[in-house]
DNA sequence: CTTGCATCTGACGCATGGGTCAGGGTTTAC
DNA sequence: GTAAACCCTGACCCATGCGTCAGATGCAAG
């Protein structure tokens, strides 16, 4: 599979995967002779992954550091390939500790971000003639 | 006040308020004759609350496109001046809706983001010689 | 063999929220 | 009166996560 079908496969584009082989969230891949890379379905399974993470708030470089243990994450099986010392493991615990930290700060965050909305809404809906008013969703759907 | 003790008083700098300016989220100030910026306790205020929103994750457009309705916050007592137009409101009213939705959003990504952290480093912990761990921080605190 | 799409590398562009000069006037303090 | 500190505008710089172009090959089809 060569990266145009891979990067579709995966959602994305050719440029992104070049990307992300380029910030190390992706082992170089194997290439054609004539240097042509080529995926298989377990990189294709990886970029969505990455894709994921991405879209939930982590960073490239935060995907990076933890590119050596994104096997604990779904079917996920390409092998380590940067490095293999166990030296980094309590760097990446520290890692998802402080993210863990930073989501839950900005959840809280949020979350008085929704309340202030919500007090703007209504009373914009007071002084405002009613055009087409939403009842106050009340509170955030925590149903994940 | 001119513009470097506004600026400290509001906590941020004085090219930050120039660029507040020049993107609408406040009125263009009284200079003197000389062309310097002066500002109010008034304005001040408003600074303040510019950056709260913005540390709560508004866009400077989204607080551009509020700037008229500022007022509903906080003790934000400075006049309308770009459009005493009543044809915005509804604008306005969706703008909260939309921006409501994409907050709850945020929300519920950051939860499940949360969550896979938190698998992950339990996962990591387990691998992993026990360095130094914090005890599972459980849930986040919404204290707010 | 030739056409035409896919891929290669390298480099510059975009939006965000300002930081940081540069070159020149203003205000304040001694 | 003169230096220090402040302010003015305009312009370029930073990191993120790619998009987009340019020029050169590669590959599959007719």
């Amino acid at each position: 599979m060569r990266i145009g079908d891979a990067a579709a496969t995966a959602g994305t584009t050719p440029r992104a995967l070049r990307f992300y082989e380029q910030r190390g969230l992706l082992p170089p891949p194997v290439r054609t002779r004539t240097g042509q890379r080529t995926y298989s379905t377990a990189d294709v399974a990886r970029v969505k992954i990455i894709r994921e993470l991405l879209s939930l708030g982590l960073t490239v470089d935060d995907i990076a550091t933890l590119s050596d243990h994104l096997h604990l994450l779904d079917g996920d099986t390409l092998p380590e390939h940067t490095v293999p010392d166990r030296i980094r493991l309590p760097q990446a615990s520290e890692m998802f500790r402080r993210r863990l930290e930073v989501v839950d700060e900005h959840i809280t965050r949020l979350t008085r971000l929704r309340q202030l909305l919500s007090v703007c809404h209504a009373q914009l809906a007071e002084t405002a003639p009613p055009a087409n008013e939403s009842p106050d969703p009340a509170r955030p759907t925590t149903t994940a």
